[in-house]
DNA sequence: CAACTTAGTTTCATAAAGGAAACCAGTTTC
DNA sequence: GAAACTGGTTTCCTTTATGAAACTAAGTTG
């Protein structure tokens, strides 16, 4: 995992970090991690679930990244025919595959803690 | 992994949820995953190496992005006695631990083209 | 001394992100 | 019918993020 590097020529540019930017413009935003975690946790949510139990979230900013994750295909949107329509989401089966990401997250959020917290004392 | 909801009350927040957000908040914006990304590969590397290197960014968001992950300890940066001055980033230990992250991040992206791929034909 | 290198900083400007509040449409309950 | 609920959209505004280009400072080379 290591190229040292002496002359000034920039190295040649590896496929992880293409695959990396590439990654990061589907999830960029405050956001839009903590939604594919919640459906994660949660499986399938509602609309106004996810607005009262995503702390700060604005109706906008949801239904934006909502629709921008269902375009990607990350999340699947259904309609429910109940009294007041409600509408739930959903990962695909593709989206379920940013499992290993969002865990590997919030681990290091955990271990990031610990870190700090050994740290101060 | 999951836990259906059926009430209007707001899940409540799990610490995973919570971890999640406290490691976006520090590697939010378009460039620290890849600046991480690079150091992780090629170790010591100089700041022209990565200005050249990283497609894109300019000498001031690379600078104020490095200066973040410094202050956050993820990288430490030496300055070296040369003839003309260079200066060296890499990680710290700690910064080492979000390999499992970059790695699980570059892995999507690559399953994510795959998959992309797959649809199109 | 002029020109170039490294490693930045400063300035000026634009683009993207984020948020509060009001509004809309359909349905239901009081 | 008034008020409430679901799931949004729209408007207006503020804050961040990002960028290009010029500039600084110290040392080096021709």
């Amino acid at each position: 995992m290591n190229a040292k590097k002496t002359t000034q020529q920039a190295p040649e540019c590896k496929e992880q970090l293409i695959a990396i930017k590439d990654t990061m413009i589907l999830l960029s935003g405050k956001w839009k991690i903590q939604i594919i975690g919640w459906l994660l946790l949660y499986g399938k949510v509602r609309f106004m679930d996810m607005l009262r139990g995503i702390e700060g979230i604005a109706a906008k900013m949801l239904s934006k990244e909502l629709q921008e994750l269902e375009q990607n295909q990350i999340l699947a949107r259904t309609v429910m025919p109940t009294k007041p329509v409600t509408v739930e989401y959903e990962l695909t089966e593709h989206g379920k595959t940013l499992s290993g990401v969002i865990e590997a997250v919030s681990a290091w959020g955990i271990t990031h803690r610990k870190f700090l917290f050994k740290k101060e004392r």
